[in-house]
Order: C-alpha cells, then sequence, then structure tokens
DNA sequence: ATTTTATGGTCTATATGTGAATCATAGGAA
DNA sequence: TTCCTATGATTCACATATAGACCATAAAAT
C-alpha cells in the first residue's frame, strides 16, 4: 500500500520534462495541429496532452514517448534505425552478463 | 471515465523505454549497484525499477527520468547546463507565440 | 461588432500504477 | 557442499492518473 507517494524530482528532471513539453507544444503550434488533433493522433486525451505539454512528471512516460514521436522529438538523439541496432547490441551485451550483482563483502569478518 | 485505457504504442516508443531500460541496467551492474539500493537512492520501490529497467511504458515520467538522471543518461543528449539554457530560450519564444492555433478557413463559403 | 473555436481549468468515476509483502530461484561466498 | 543475498515474479490494498464532461476565457474569423 503506497503511503502517501509525494515524490521529490531532481532539478534534472523537471528540466527535462519540462523542455519536452515546451519542445511537443512549439512543434504542435508550428505545424498548426490543435490540443485536441495531437492528442487524437496520440491516442490520449487533451487533458493529458496538456499535462504533458506543461511538463508534469506524473504523466505514464508511454503517453509522453507517443507525443514525442509524434512530433518527431528523438530521445537520446538518435534516429530510429540506430537506436534500434544499439538496442540489439545492448541486449546481447546484457545476456553476457552476471544476473545479479553481488558486492565484494565489503566487511571482514573480525568477531570470532 | 477513462473505458479501457489499452493503449498502442508505437515501435518506437516501445524501442525508446527498452532502450533506456537497458541503459539503465547495464550501468546499474558496472557500478555495482543492487536494484534496491538504485530503488532507494531514486526514491522508489524495487518493483517499479524492476519494471523501468524491463521497458515497461506504464510507469510514471517522472520516476523513469529520476533513474536515468541517477545512472548518468542524460535525455536528449544534452548536458544539465544547455538544457536549462535552452528550456529558457524555448520558454521566451513560446511567449511570443499567439496563445492559441488557428488554421486557415479550410473551406470556402460557397452557399449564399 | 458577433460568432466560432482553441485553450485552460475544474470535477467525477473508474481504471490502473505503486508500494509492500511474499515466495522461489539463482548464484556468489564461505 | 551449505549459507546468504539478489533477482524475478506474484498478489493485494490503496493512492492516483486518466478520460470525459463541463465551463470560462481568449482570440481568430466573419
Amino acid at each position: 500500500m503506497p503511503k502517501s507517494l509525494t515524490r521529490t524530482y531532481s532539478r534534472y528532471s523537471r528540466d527535462a520534462a519540462a523542455l519536452l513539453g515546451a519542445l511537443i507544444r512549439e512543434t504542435r503550434n508550428e505545424r498548426k495541429l490543435t490540443a485536441q488533433e495531437m492528442a487524437d493522433r496520440a491516442g490520449i486525451s487533451r487533458g493529458l496532452l496538456q499535462r504533458i505539454e506543461k511538463g508534469n512528471l506524473k504523466c505514464e512516460i508511454g503517453a509522453v514517448f507517443e507525443v514525442a514521436t509524434i512530433v518527431g522529438v528523438k530521445l537520446f538523439d538518435a534516429d530510429e534505425r540506430a537506436l534500434t541496432k544499439y538496442l540489439r547490441q545492448t541486449k546481447e551485451k546484457l545476456a553476457l552478463l552476471p544476473k545479479s550483482v553481488r558486492k565484494k563483502s565489503k566487511a571482514v569478518h573480525d568477531d570470532f
């Protein structure tokens, strides 16, 4: 049971979300799209698009990514081909890694 | 009232989330951090971190950004200074734009 | 001027994401 | 081998994000 769930966000996260939202809005205006049209294309409600454009950090990332994709804002500055390529490489790399992380035993057992 | 809310996501969105999750996991392993430690630092639960690393698109973007920030994955390939700078510029730019978008009347009134 | 439309805000019902607890398994440590 | 810990997966109660409706305002179009 989540107690109160009032998250604190870093400045970077807030700025990133605000920037993304601003970019979305800017691009939408450039393309002369109404908020409703944009929301329809992304398959979300107009209210949610408003919150995304305002940089609200509590929106689901899927909706944000959909909108970002539509307006052509590429995440990680990677185009689609490079992205999927790197994704495949990363996954292959991960497959070779151990499945669990284990620290070198931090403390010596000096109690026996 | 949200009817069913089964969203469809574009391939790009899915790949982007998967890539971000993979990067997070990769970096976490490199730094020899356990999922629990990482989750604590980000102020989220271990279960949520798991979903993020799996590229689940229904997580809140704030949580994802927090984790990404911690592992040093810069969004939009911009460092913090450049990001905030661009954000300020964008906002100033937006302030000059009209507050609403209006299309040139698409159809001529030929009925009078 | 009037009309029309986009936006911003509020409110409600409901779908669902989240945190916490749990368990099983895997794998490093001793 | 036997611990011990990290991970993966599941379940559940609850907090809340979302869709949809509403309304007021602003501004473009007429």
